[in-house]
DNA sequence: AATATCAATGCGTTTTATGCATTAACTAAT
DNA sequence: ATTAGTTAATGCATAAAACGCATTGATATT
């Protein structure tokens, strides 16, 4: 068994698709064919069921993939390791996140700690909460920015970062728009424009209506923060948002008015695995994460 | 990267010694050193400081021979994981277990469960206390039996699969071998013959004494249950075991009494981690241990 | 000082992986 | 139904890589 074969193996699992797993490796269609085979010979196992020209995995090739997904996990963790060890500050942060945080707070996180480190590089990922979650235990990632935290879960280590404020986002002319504040109870019988099902962001919108006894009229629904941002402008509906989104600059024809009774809020915090240790680099960031929100917060104060 | 690299980087770490590492893996001298600078090259770290003809890790080195261990074990678990799929009963169980259980305990799980599943193999790994918990906890073994079981360990599932009661081991012209049962507190003044430090059941007898408010005089230690049982024979002094360790044969004039007032008993169960899975076969003898000791308890009362 | 042992390296040989071309099986479109 | 286009597997020649042997230079051992 060879490390060559187990990437290939993986590729041609992941795509269920020998010619382009070649294409992707670089390599020629035969040679994946053949080293599978080979694989599969020496495991005395079929990993991939061939049915015509498709190609996909056994029940025991998904456990074997599974395996070596975790394996290679552990082996791409060291070789970064290894790299870091001599010059953390050259290294390498892989984050996962969810896309509430993807427009204001992430990259300003990113660029302060980029004035300190400058030669220190990102690999972001944009995630659905839970498979936000999933992808720190299953080791895909060690690091997480999240909110709220997943306090049940108990293989994650998890810190609090900072709690911020949730506004509502009105279209210029709304009837509401002149007002220094609004109730959410206001907002009853608005359109509402949200993220759709699956974020966590929409999910913490349509309980806090319900915590007043109505189930908020969804009449648009935008895959991203700009994308809300463009229908509230549009004047198509009304939305609540992190008010930290909205700190460079409002959208056009839009006002941003502070939820009063209740205010709402979330708590957005760092996630990280308790059974594995992080790189070199990612405990850079894990720090400085810290320390930029606690001095964010001596600030405020 | 290649496999073979890590293997031969991993017998050479093990033995810091090339020619040995790869006399081992049966390969020459020259093709293993080549694969070590190889790897070095790829990784751009020096994995080995080599010390005129002395070869051992750096610091770094012994970091990635860490992480190398663990992705291994993994590998190791995935093959064999996958080649006893198939057929469960033909697999491998891999346990650990503490040398108060190696005479007697285990061969007779072992030799029962043999009856049902003729082809399962054994590895078995003799260890010592923490040695035991470790290697559960690291990836060594997946299952380990042991007494008492570690209660405070997080990453290991604990089941209890027998209490057992530990009597006393005479000489026979000891001035007690007639009674029909001893106080701990009448040994006393006795020599004792005991395991040597590092040992649990060493430390089980210790604690009885000590509870009792005095320290044992350890006359002379003994390797295993078995040299105790010699010196016992020989007169040199008295010691505690587990009653199972003399159910077949009585040493050479020597004498078992209860103990009683306080009775010593200790408890035995199985570990297995928390983290991962036991292999198909693992599991099989998992399941077996339960039924085989709750049996035996039902039998008993 | 002499000898033995060790890790590294140059070099020819063997093994292994690769790419190309082909085949056989399948899919989709006419 | 026929045809054209894909696809995965395989035979074969080529290229790459790992290997063993022999040697070197350094270091222990006596």
């Amino acid at each position: 068994m060879e490390f060559r074969q187990i990437r290939y193996f993986m590729e041609v699992a992941t795509r269920e698709h020998v010619t382009e797993a070649a294409h992707s490796l670089h390599v020629a269609q035969s040679s994946v064919s053949r080293q599978i085979v080979n694989l599969e010979n020496e495991l005395e196992v079929d990993l991939f069921i061939r049915e015509g020209r498709r190609v996909h995995l056994t029940p025991i090739g998904k456990i074997f993939f599974e395996r070596m997904k975790h394996a290679m996990n552990v082996i791409d963790d060291a070789r970064r390791e290894v790299k870091e060890y001599l010059d953390p500050e050259k290294g390498t942060i892989r984050i996962t996140f969810p896309i509430s945080l993807a427009a204001y707070t992430l990259p300003t996180v990113i660029y302060a700690f980029r004035l300190r480190y400058p030669e220190a590089k990102f690999q972001l990922k944009q995630a659905l909460y839970q498979e936000l979650i999933e992808g720190v235990i299953k080791g895909d990632f060690n690091l997480g920015l999240i909110g709220p935290l997943p306090l049940k879960e108990k293989k994650l280590q998890q810190k609090v970062l900072f709690t911020e404020n949730i506004v509502a986002l009105l279209p210029i002319h709304h009837r509401l728009a002149k007002e220094s504040s609004v109730k959410l109870q206001e907002l009853v019988d608005e359109p509402f424009v949200l993220l759709p099902e699956g974020f966590v962001f929409r999910d913490i919108v349509v309980n806090a209506c319900q915590n007043l006894g109505f189930i908020p009229n969804v009449a648009f629904e935008g895959d991203d923060i700009d994308a809300l941002k463009g229908l509230v402008s549009a004047g198509l509906g009304v939305t609540l948002m992190p008010e930290v989104t909205l700190v460079d600059s409002l959208p056009r024809s839009t006002v941003k008015i502070p939820l009063v009774e209740p205010s709402v809020t979330r708590t957005v915090g760092v996630i990280t695995p308790k059974e594995r240790a992080l790189l070199p680099t990612e405990k850079l960031f894990y720090d400085f994460l810290q320390e930029f929100f606690t001095r964010l917060d001596d600030f405020k104060s």
